[in-house]
DNA sequence: CTGAATCCCTGCCGATACTG
DNA sequence: CAGTATCGGCAGGGATTCAG
């Protein structure tokens, strides 16, 4: 075979949820693209993978980036078991969100979306191919 | 190290997209979550993965999904240089939808995804941990 | 400093009907 | 068989404001 990584099972061939027929949330495909799920999702991993953050530094490291969807982003890791709050007693306020281990191993998938996109310069077979 | 793919380049250490601000388009990590993006999409590409398909086969192995979006998918996937159209001469028109080989690459992408999603039974450390 | 609440606008996608 | 056209509901997310 061409692929298969060293010493890991994939979960394809068999799994009864390698054959649902709808995007159910059970899928572990689509367990994956709930957690990476909307925009900016991906960038507050990439910041976190490079080590634990305040939320200042998450929201200078990314300017363009709202309260809003920073805090919605932040609950849905967390929601999702990626990311972890650490509340410091004290004042002023002072948190710290770091990847859980189950985060980190997001590290991975990540490559492997990179790895996909990066493996193409633009205009090689994709839409502009023959445009210019 | 633990995880490493064979003769594979890591882009991520010193190229400059990786330090990037905003969800910009450029972004390798964007261009893949593009050419995914979408319900159903990941679906789509599985069912392609298996062999090449016939729109109503496509129909047929998912069939919650609607022409409009089923024909939105096979146009998105034909922008990203995934899916490939047949079209054959004669009557009854007879299209077939196949995998480019850039289309076929997206398998271990899928599988990091997979992996991700499986690994984590339920209840461990997802969102209803202690709840039950 | 660390967020949550509100408002509004946009784009997705599902249903239905229609065409080559 | 293989799609496109049109419409409407709903959720995502950006700007702003307020709170602990």
């Amino acid at each position: 075979m061409t692929h298969r990584t060293v010493g890991h099972q994939a979960g394809l061939p068999d799994d009864p949820r390698a054959h649902v027929t709808a995007p159910t949330p059970e899928c572990p495909v689509e367990i994956t693209l709930a957690a990476l799920h909307g925009r900016w999702t991906t960038l507050v991993v990439r910041e976190l993978l490079r080590g634990d953050r305040s939320y200042s530094e998450l929201r200078a490291a990314l300017p363009a980036l709202s309260d809003k969807v920073l805090s919605d982003r932040l609950a849905q890791l967390g929601e999702a078991g990626v990311v972890e709050r650490d509340r410091r007693p004290g004042w002023p306020p002072r948190v710290r969100y770091a990847l859980t281990p189950r985060g980190r191993r997001l590290g991975p998938v990540l490559q492997a979306l990179w790895d996909w996109g990066a493996d193409t310069p633009p205009g090689t077979t994709g839409p502009g191919a023959a445009v210019r």
